[in-house]
DNA sequence: TTAAAAACAGGTATAAATACCTGTTCCGCA
DNA sequence: TGCGGAACAGGTATTTATACCTGTTTTTAA
């Protein structure tokens, strides 16, 4: 990967130290400009108003502290980021390396995520990648995605042996279809209907529909999106 | 980013002029080494029993053209390396931008995606950063995936006012407990519990426990990974 | 600082799902 | 080729969920 032009690089981040440092790991490199500090979330917006020269990626410390009482953390500022600048690239930075927060952050408009004890190497790649790329994103990132997503790839070996009957039961079930309603729709007689659910009850080891519906969605019988 | 150690492909594409193709600009550059090659899919998972070197990523046309009547597509070979050989990098190539078909890819496995039309750079960095990173997610890709997650995000906004007690009651609802069980654990009446899961139902637009759950998943309220 | 709205608690019928059965058919396999 | 198993269809009680109410308390906003 070749770095092309000068890429202007803005930092929201609280702790000075951290702050401080990146900007000098940053300027040590030529092609690196840090044109921009906000120490928290709140100002961001306001000085960015009064920019000349905006930046191409901002990174943005997720644990950002609240101000006042009113919560704006780094989500917040990935928010409004991804609202008013659109072509702004949000590269995120976080001790925290768990799924949720992962997946909320690049559901919500970033385009990278990086946990701070990353190398220096790593955080010159993502910014980089974030640039010409559009976004960075490394295994963990990926991993996070995926699970929130719910890959199911496991869990597809694990599939109990439902017979096409059931599983057409399952879906229709699914939709919120009472039994009679999908007697109706397949000309059999509710109790067949509920036949087939019981069976589908013991085979996914569920207690009632809650569990059937559970199970469909983990093993991609049905979809939620 | 650089390129470290050499790294081994191999490539499933049944197109033989787009396969050489790739192979030759592949060949191209010092480090990269093809060491396998497939038609199919069907053939990928046993010729690659009978190879001594595997491939440290693999390039999988999405559009594999199924044989007889039984599919196996690309996401069927991606399915089967992910699940056989969980160190390999699957890197699919494909013709098609659709969205759902990106996030079906990656959902299942996929390390990486990138269009036909990609340039040989392109190419380049995706196999280095698939190897390297354990990814390779370009800005249309994330596009897809967070569009796709995105639906989730407006959801949230228009989100019904769940009241803490009813958010309660769903998540333990979500968990296959009768209102009866809920009732002892919360130290109400059973009829209670009903009156909160109905204003549910009404506040969701559902018609029984299992536009609950599914209502539940789709807001986040409970996970199912 | 009160009205209004919403949360919370509970009640009564009724509809639906669940537990537990029987019998037939169809298919793989030894 | 006929045996075992599973799919499929159906049936009977019983349990559970749903529809539709009333009243009290707590929040919200004008």
């Amino acid at each position: 990967m070749e770095t092309t032009s000068a890429i202007n690089i803005g930092i929201v981040e609280d702790q000075v130290l951290f702050r401080e440092g990146v900007k000098a790991i940053l300027n040590n490199w030529d092609n690196f400009n840090v044109v921009f500090e906000s120490a928290d979330g709140h100002s961001v917006i306001e000085k960015l108003g009064k920019t000349t020269v905006l930046p191409d990626v901002m990174l943005v410390d997720l644990s950002l502290p609240p101000k006042d009482r009113k919560e704006f953390s780094g989500l917040h500022v990935t928010l409004a980021l991804a609202e008013l600048y659109p072509d702004m690239k949000v590269l995120i930075l976080s001790v925290h390396d768990d799924e949720n927060f992962i997946t909320e952050l690049v559901k919500h408009g970033a385009h990278g995520y990086l946990v701070k004890d990353s190398d220096p190497q790593e955080l010159h790649d993502a910014i980089v990648s974030v640039h010409t790329l559009g976004s960075y994103i490394n295994a963990r990132t990926l991993k996070a995605i995926q699970s929130s997503m719910g890959r199911k790839v496991k869990a597809k070996k694990l599939l109990v042996n439902i017979s096409p009957r059931e599983e057409e039961i399952l879906r229709l079930t699914c939709q919120q279809l009472t039994a009679e309603e999908i007697a109706e729709k397949l000309f059999i007689s509710v109790k067949t209907v509920n036949g087939h659910r019981n069976n589908l009850l013991i085979k996914t080891g569920s207690r009632n529909v809650t569990g059937l519906v559970i199970y469909a969605i983990k093993n991609d019988i049905v979809s939620i999106i």
